[in-house]
DNA sequence: CGTAAGGTTGATAGGACTCAATTTTAGTGG
DNA sequence: CCACTAAAATTGAGTCCTATCAACCTTACG
């Protein structure tokens, strides 16, 4: 857990202060939402098991998925601005959370400079993110996007000491097309092909990678 | 100023010391950039007067307009994370932008705890913007995302205290495209038809919003 | 005032959506 | 543990929206 919610820069002493204020966790069930949209935000949270999606709806009821998280990865900063949450997040297969309160980490963040340094970076992250992804929606085809989606899940695979060729996205194509700005249809569609061209071998919701080099360059 | 970049939760004596910490403004010309993709992150910047855009590019240049910036909004916040700036700011018309040293900030939120609320909060609100933008590129169609940017410009405008029904966006339509994920035809189409539908009156950059309502349920 | 950049409009083509029919997978309960 | 069933995924056919290519007009800057 110290790697995966806070890496870099604390001392020992600073990462027990930091555990003090960890202090739960929750289980979320597939299909569960951890929060929703218009809730009070009071706290972040750190995916510790599992993988769950944002997800964002338009005035008229319309939703979007809006972001995936898979284990080690933060979540719920999208209510810091308006001290209500944004998005909703719904687990995609039983997860569990490390629970941060934002108003003790706040206060952390004042005492401990690299604290604050992380918090920083934590939401910077996530607006280069963000905009990478609005870029991703705003010029690229179906093809580049699954291409592209692919291997961003397989790099934070990577990154995170899992395999980087294969892995079990528990999205639903209508999730990654909701997510890539495409319908499901065009997903699948997408993925058949890549299989016929040798890119990759998918079996459901089993994805391996089997030419990286072709897959980049879609 | 004092509204602009840091409004709410200030005494005036931290004021003061934000004042001091503002050591310096800018101006950048017409097309000229503030900073670039890969320039090294040390300040934060609020716009003073004039409007500015920022660009990501793709790995094969491709440049994508990602964000607009008007008189009273931050910028720089896309190098934060990874101390390089990520995005490239251009101005869209001759402009003065407010330079704010990110050391210098940094400490004072230290020190000052509203300012460190206000800092969060301005990094949650461009996560939440972009978001928001995200769910524009991936669910809306071409006249409902050009509705949209209008009424999102007229309501930072009437934040700003101008009008929200008149306004000069110094964007090219190739600009709005890029930012839209369109091209700029269908950008100029689009605007002739909410003309020709009552919504808006355009000639060339300057645009009056008519019908409210009507372009709100476009 | 000239000229290049920006904007408009038209015709055509293509990529992704929609609707629809099956097949496959996975979660539930006996 | 296996059968059952609803959800998810695949594939096809036809259509529509938006991109592309092209010509022309307008604006603004030097």
């Amino acid at each position: 857990m110290r790697q995966l919610c806070m890496p870099q820069g604390l001392s020992s002493d600073e990462l027990s202060k930091l555990e003090t204020l960890i202090c739960s966790a929750r289980s979320v069930q597939r299909g569960e939402a951890l929060y929703r949209s218009g809730d009070r935000f009071d706290s972040i949270y750190a995916v510790r098991s599992g993988s769950m999606k944002t997800l964002m709806a338009h005035r008229d009821g319309r939703e979007q998925v809006t972001g995936l998280r898979l284990a080690g990865e933060a979540l719920g900063l999208d209510g810091i601005s308006e001290d209500v949450h944004a998005c909703s997040a719904v687990a995609l297969e039983d997860s569990t959370v490390c629970i941060v309160p934002y108003g003790a980490l706040k206060r952390l963040c004042r005492e401990i400079s690299s604290m604050q340094e992380r918090m920083h970076k934590l939401l910077g992250a996530q607006i280069v993110r963000e905009a990478a992804q609005m870029m991703m929606l705003g010029s690229l085809s179906a093809d580049e996007r699954v291409a592209s989606f692919l291997l961003d899940v397989s790099e934070r695979n990577a990154q995170r000491g899992y395999s980087s060729a294969e892995f079990n996205l528990r999205m639903t194509r209508e999730d990654m097309g909701s997510y890539l700005g495409m319908t499901l249809e065009t997903v699948s569609r997408t993925l058949s092909k890549f299989q016929k061209r040798g890119l990759i071998d998918t079996q459901g919701k089993h994805i391996r990678i089997v030419d990286l080099p072709g897959l980049r360059q879609v």
